[in-house]
Parts: structure tokens; sequence; C-alpha cells
RNA sequence: GCGCCUAUAGCUCAAUUGGAUAGAGCAACGGACUUCUAAUCCGUAGGUUGCAGGUUCGAGUCCUGCUAGGCGUGCCA
């Protein structure tokens, strides 16, 4: 596709110079030929609303330029383009000849399981942080959210050419660690008859905590009592952060996210990077001291307030070692770095960012995208609220779990993570378990899958019928003749665009839509079509390759999102 | 109060970033299995894009002002 629109920017641009300079069309220079996607093939396979755009500089009405690009396009010396049209406002449609779209099979054959990749971010490093929930519960839902996505925005860019890796924050130090460690002092004494002992204010009510506090009674008994309280809280501290990071760890890998680099702040702590990120900052007097605290001139960057980095009791706020942290990257060498934040992270975005500014990093060296809430919708409509810290939350296991017992694990993963991707990322997703299990008939997941495991099942049949694939140059493509067959071509075409397009804009949900709709063009064509035809055979072969081309597409479209792709179902 | 996000068919959402007649899927109704898998297909219906202005050849998309919801807002992360 962008071979051939390349081609037809050239000869576009052709006609425009030679009407200039035939005095026909009042400007200055060869403009940019912008391209607009045709919505309905009588809108041909590529349109440019360029006339429209120059009416106002040539002061001319548009159809009247169109008209004479038009005139300037020696056709006969182009082959490749069928007819070209002007209509509507000005829009010059433009029809390309056949060859293109078997041209475009014969790509997709041979790139295979490359197709779709390109090559704009090559020798680009990119780190993509994600998740980073703290380790002091289990998984929620919207950091499922995050996974999915994350994990599929690392797909996508690494398709695009760039090197892009996963990484995880593990915040382990810092007040919430802390009142972790309390949590479990409280649930851990009143496995000793402490029982009125309440969880401390921003401590943790989960569940969870009480059946740590069992196993660790079981494993070691009361020998924690013997302790001094603040010995017992970090000693609490340090255990529970181990397990639910490891709880958290294992959450991920059941639903297919593998981190490259995990970092932790306290290590970053320790190193003594934010105390060199403080003597930085004071150094550009970005720094002042007042109520015994010590401020960073936030409004200097524009911010409406500064902001504390040095608490009264002489520790660092989070800012400090998250700048550090930061900086970390940048000191390892990525041309870009990008964070998905959950939605309570709101008003930190402006804040790092000028943090950032402040270490004197490009404005655009770092990128931060909110993902946003999820709410599980019941079957009776209403919607759970989910909170950590009140203990009424759902985590990412309980919904796998739940979905896995109408639908097995394999596809809970796959339903779940296609859920979480089919939304752009700053809207509120409505996750639907009604849809997602119950109604799997109407699943757009399984519908995708299903296309795909009928590809294989075409495979299967005609290897039973003794039909054997030939090579490529010995089939003709021409035998392709049906108007269902050239559309679903020109889907295919798209694809790469699709992938290049996601990566750049980071916008996941369009490759979930766009194989929605290719799956939407393959089934009524197998419907209405039969594939395998001995009395036809020379079409049967010409349509194995363009069966083979949609499996193809799909497969790529599916790993991208780490969905399966089923040969049956 | 201020900042960010959101508002599109009964429901959940798209709309290639300013382009042609705003599209899908659910839900509803009627049809299609001696056929490469009926988890599919075919047909019917659904709209003042929250409201009011503005910018221009052209606005769901951009600017202003409202309305409603979500999130955030100087020593939690």
């Amino acid at each position: 596709m962008d071979e051939i629109k390349n081609e037809v920017n050239g000869i576009l641009k052709g006609a425009i110079r030679t009407a200039i300079e035939a005095g026909e069309l009042p400007i200055n220079e060869v403009p940019i030929i912008p391209f607009s996607p045709t919505k309905t093939p009588e809108h041909g396979d590529i349109a440019t609303p360029i006339a429209l755009g120059l009416a106002k500089s040539a002061k001319l009405a548009p159809t009247q330029i169109a008209e004479i690009i038009v005139k300037y396009v020696n056709q006969d010396e182009h082959p490749s383009i069928r007819n070209l049209e002007i209509a509507g406002p000005g829009f010059i449609n433009v029809y390309l000849s056949h060859t293109w779209l078997y041209h475009t099979l014969r790509t997709i054959i041979d790139s295979g399981n490359a197709y779709g990749r390109s090559e704009i971010g090559t020798g680009k490093r990119v780190l993509i942080e994600f998740v980073s929930a703290n380790p002091t519960g289990p998984l929620n839902i919207v950091s499922g959210r995050a996974a999915a996505v994350g994990d599929t925005l690392v797909n996508l860019l690494n398709a695009v050419g760039y090197e892009a890796i996963r990484e995880y924050y593990i915040n382990d130090a810092g007040g919430q660690v802390e009142r972790l460690g309390e949590s479990i002092d409280v649930r851990y004494r009143q496995l000793f008859g402490e029982a009125d002992l309440e969880i401390p204010e921003g401590g943790y009510q989960g569940d969870y905590l009480r059946e740590f506090a069992e196993t660790i009674v079981a494993e070691e008994g009361d020998t924690y009592l013997k302790l001094s309280q603040d010995k017992r809280i970090s000693e609490f501290r340090d255990k529970g952060i181990a397990h639910l990071l490891k709880l958290q760890k294992t959450s991920l890998e059941r639903f297919g996210v593998h981190f490259d680099v995990w970092t932790s702040e306290k290590t970053i702590r320790d190193s003594g990077k934010p105390d060199q990120i403080i003597d930085m900052f004071r150094e550009k007097k970005y720094l002042y001291e007042a109520e015994g605290a010590t401020w960073f001139r936030m409004t200097d960057f524009g911010d409406d307030k500064d902001c504390v980095v040095i608490r009264t009791n002489g520790e660092y706020t989070y800012f400090v070692p998250d700048a550090a942290y930061h900086y970390d990257k940048y000191d390892r060498g990525f041309d870009k770095v990008i964070n998905l934040f959950g939605p309570d992270h709101q008003g930190h975005i402006t804040r790092l960012k000028n943090f950032v500014k402040a270490l004197g990093l490009a404005d655009d060296w770092l990128d931060i995208d909110i993902i946003q809430q999820v709410n599980l919708v019941d079957s009776d409509g209403t919607r759970l609220d989910m909170s950590k810290r009140q203990g009424q939350f759902y985590t990412l296991d309980a919904l796998i779990d739940e979905l896995a017992e109408t639908v097995g694990e394999q596809f809970a993963v796959d339903v779940a993570r296609y859920f979480f991707l089919m939304r752009a990322n700053n809207t509120h997703l409505d996750f639907i378990i009604e849809l997602a299990i119950t109604q799997a008939n109407e699943n757009p997941v399984f519908y995708i899958q299903y296309a795909h495991a009928r590809c294989c099942s075409i495979f299967h049949q005609a290897t039973e019928q003794q039909i054997h694939l030939k090579p490529l140059n010995d089939i003709s493509l021409e035998e392709l003749t049906e108007p269902s067959e050239h559309e679903l071509i020109r889907k295919l075409a798209d694809f790469p665009s699709i992938v290049l397009s996601s990566a750049t804009e980071r916008e996941a949900h369009r490759i979930p839509h766009y194989l929605h709709e290719l799956a939407g063009l393959f089934h009524p064509y197998y419907n209405q079509h039969r594939v395998l035809d001995t009395e036809n055979i020379q079409r049967t072969y010409a349509r194995l390759i363009l069966v083979q081309s949609v499996q193809t597409v799909l497969v790529n479209g599916l790993k991208l999102l780490g969905i399966s792709a089923p040969e049956s179902m």
C-alpha cells in the first residue's frame, strides 16, 4: 500500500508541477499531498482532498482545480492507475489497477510473520514502565488493564523497529510499605489473642494479609512476638513485600506479561542517586527551606504550587527517588521513556514531567499516558467499586478465575486481554463479565479466533483432498475476481499502516478493531464462496493464497495482542 | 476554587487526528446447516455527536462559555 501510495503521490505531484508551469494553477510551489481514507469502494482505492486544500491559495473552485490536476495526469504512462475521478466537493478518487491487489498478496506470503513490521524506529531504544503497583496487595483490575496495554505497546513498538523493553518499578520504600508492615503486625497479633487491635489509618484491610499472617504463624509460630514492635514491623514489612511481589509476578506470568527489568525504589534510594539529585537541584536554586521542610520551586515550571521534597522528619518525599529513577533511565541510554499511570496518579504527571525538565532532559523524552479506570459490570448492570484501601477490590486473578470457569484458562486470558485492549486508554472501561463469558457466542474474541480456526480448517481439508499448495509464481491470482475478495485484500493491505499508527500514537485499541473488521469480511466471504473446488482448481489455488494471507494477518495481529490463535475451536 | 479526562444509536464503544452519506458489536425481530466448523451468515431497525456560540470550502474532531460525571489538588505513592 505504501509503495503504491508513493507512486500515486509522485504522479499527482508531477501533474501539479506541469499545471503550474503551464500557468493553469496560480500557486507557488507543489504542496504536500494528503491522502484520506476511502470508506466505500465507490470512492476508489486512494483519495486525496488536495484540490480542496488548494482552493484558497489558488483562488479557484475546488472542482476546477481537481479537473486541472487530472487533466495533467497522462494515464497512458501510468498503468498502475486504472481511473481518476472527481467526486463530491472536489476529491480526486484514484482507482488502481488490480495488479496492486495481487502484489499485496505476494508481499504477505513472502513476508509471513514479518508482514506488518516496519522500520521507523530502527536504532532507537524505548523503555515502557507500567503496572508498577505498590507491593501492598494483589494486582487489581486496573493493573491488569495496564499490563495488557503496556505489553502490547512494547510489541507494537518492536514491530515498527524500536528496541523496546518492559520495566516494573517496585515501590518497596516509603510510607505505604511501612503501613503494610504495621497491618501485617496487627493481623499477626490478632492471632495471638489481641482481637481488638485495629488496622492503622492508611493500612490494608484485605483478607490476604490475614491469610499471610496465618501462614507466618503456621511456619514460624510466635517467634516474632519476642521482637520489639519496631523490629517486628520492619521484619513483617520486608516479608510482606517479598510475598506480595511474588504474588504479583505470578499473576503477571499467568496473564502472559513478562517484564524485562524490575527496578527497586529501595535500591535507588540506597544508591545515593537521590542525594545527587537534591544537590543538583540545590545548585540550580530550585530548592528553598520553609516550615521546617525543603521545597521545590514547582511554580517556576508553571505549576500553581511548590512541593515538598524533604519532609520535616528529614525523609525524602517520593518525588526525589522518582526523579532519581528517571535520571537513571536516562543514564541507561533510552531515547524515549513512556510511563503508563493509573487514574489515581493524574496529579503526578505534570510534576514528574517538570522534575524531568529540571534535570535538563528534553520535554518529549518522557511521555505519560493514563490508563483509565475499569468498572466491572455485573450481570444485573451494577458497577463494582474497587478500592484497595478499603479492602474491597477485584483482583486480576479473581477475574481470570471467574472467566476460566466457563471458557477455560487460555481463553480466559485471551478474553481478558482483548477486553482490556479494545478501548482507548483514556476512556473508562466497562468490563461486562456477561459478554466475556455467558454470551461467549457473541464474543468479539471468539469471532476473530474463529475466523483463524476456519482458515486452518480449510488447509486441513485441502490436505485431506490431496490439494497441495503450489509455488506462488505458478498460481494465477487473477482468478480472484469477486468484489468481496478485493475488499478483503484491501483490508489486508491496511495492516502495516494500522500497526505503524497504533505504535506511534500509542493507540493499541486499533489492532483489536482492525482484526474484528478483518474477521467481519472473512466470515461472510467464507459463507458465500467455497474455497476448495476440484472443478475449478486454478481458482482454488488462488483462493488458498487469499486464505493464507488472511490467516497470516490474523496470527500476526493476535500475536501483537498476546492472544492465542487456536487452530480449531 | 483550580487542573486533567470523559460525554456519539436503548447499552458498550469506533471514526485513520479537520474530509465525502458519523460506523461496529451487543440487545430486538424475521430467515439460512445433506456444503471447507452455524462460536458463522443474510435481512429489518436505530442519531439535533450533552447544550449555546465561534473559526472555514468543510467540525464528532479546533476555540470560547455553560451542563453532567470521573480523577487529581503543599510534607501517601
